[in-house]
DNA sequence: CCTAATACCATGCGACTGCATTGCAAACGC
DNA sequence: GCGTTTGCAATGCAGTCGCATGGTATTAGG
């Protein structure tokens, strides 16, 4: 038999030239041959990996969302002795699409997130993510209040819930130029001012 | 030859079509011969009313946003004796997913969202749309502030660019059930109570 | 009334689509 | 070392796509 591969490694590539045909040809481009013109291999390749198209995309789903968790650690990891607001707001910049990542992955989220609407198990999936994102943002700022950084008489909960809504807001504006960067990340700060003492 | 029609009308009824196609199978579904089935013509009528597909997404996309704008001035309408605050919500709950045409038109906004990122004269449309928006929801602060209706020190463009994207935020998770409509009128409560007196 | 313009339908075409099948070379396991 | 399994390529197939074409029925306009 030929040199053994990694199945898992495999299908990542794969999910990546998804991606790459989202972001460069729309969502309804995404076909097995696209998908293999793209990933450099032939559709036999990519059907050896996938049983179908829509387990191919589920798999995209998922490595997305474990693209974005990945930056999302890797920056938050770098921050040298960081204030909880730090923390939270180098979140904010990996979810906004101000990077080349970032963007794509904001038209990867959009595109299925748009699919959502009428298949359910992506929804589900996307759903899923939003919880955790939205307890993370809420156990960050819990942290924060008890180490004393919030404002007096804060409510934990609405205040992580708007600032989470907030940013999702932000994302699409940002993405077709309705809002710069500098202008969202205006607006996040205003939030994180009334938020943090 | 046959009795004479209105073609904008015609292109209207087609380009409701175009949202139930949306709606229900998803933007990728949408073909001149299901749109013509979903409408009861033949897909002959859809091309004798539109030169190609593409001319029809952008026609249903502007007719999308006019019947945005048309629920917002009739929901307005209907109030009476409204202070600022009332014009307010009563657009946002035009604009949040919470009754049935305001989903599908949440639905359709998505999808040609999505499409937009690769597809830049959507953009254009959707760019339009968001500062027309925007500008009226400044306008309405700002009518607010000089009716006395605002507590003091707000900053009308701050908050109104907030409250804006917020509800932006509030539209994708209301859709998927991350949020239900009860908690995204809460935020958007909270909010409003931020800025009114 | 009659001609010409109009609304619309039916069909055909080439280019795609997802998926199934077949084939084949390479290397793991015995 | 050799048979078998594995990675992957090539091709076939039925269906759908957007669009072009040719036709027909209907009625507006002179």
């Amino acid at each position: 038999m030929p040199k053994q591969v990694d199945h898992e490694e495999r299908r990542r590539a794969l999910a990546e030239a998804v991606f790459t045909v989202i972001g460069s040809r729309g969502f309804e481009a995404v076909s097995l041959r696209e998908v293999a013109d793209m990933a450099g291999v032939s559709m036999g390749a990519v059907q050896h990996y996938f049983p179908s198209k829509n387990d191919m995309l589920l798999f995209a789903l998922g490595h997305m969302r474990a693209r974005v968790m990945q930056r999302l650690q890797s920056a938050i990891a770098t921050l040298a002795e960081p204030t909880h607001r730090d923390v939270i707001r180098a979140g904010i910049r990996v979810m906004l699409p101000v990077d080349e990542p970032g963007r794509q992955e904001a038209i990867v989220n959009i595109a299925f997130f748009s699919a959502a609407t009428v298949t359910p198990a992506y929804a589900t999936v996307l759903r899923d993510g939003y919880e955790r994102l939205l307890a993370a943002t809420v156990g960050l700022l819990e942290a924060a209040r008890q180490a004393g950084e919030l404002r007096r008489g804060v409510d934990v909960d609405a205040e992580a819930a708007g600032l989470f809504f907030l940013i999702q807001g932000l994302i699409g504006p940002m993405l077709i130029g309705a809002c710069t960067p500098d202008e969202g990340l205006a607006l996040v700060d205003r939030h994180l001012d009334r938020i943090f003492r």
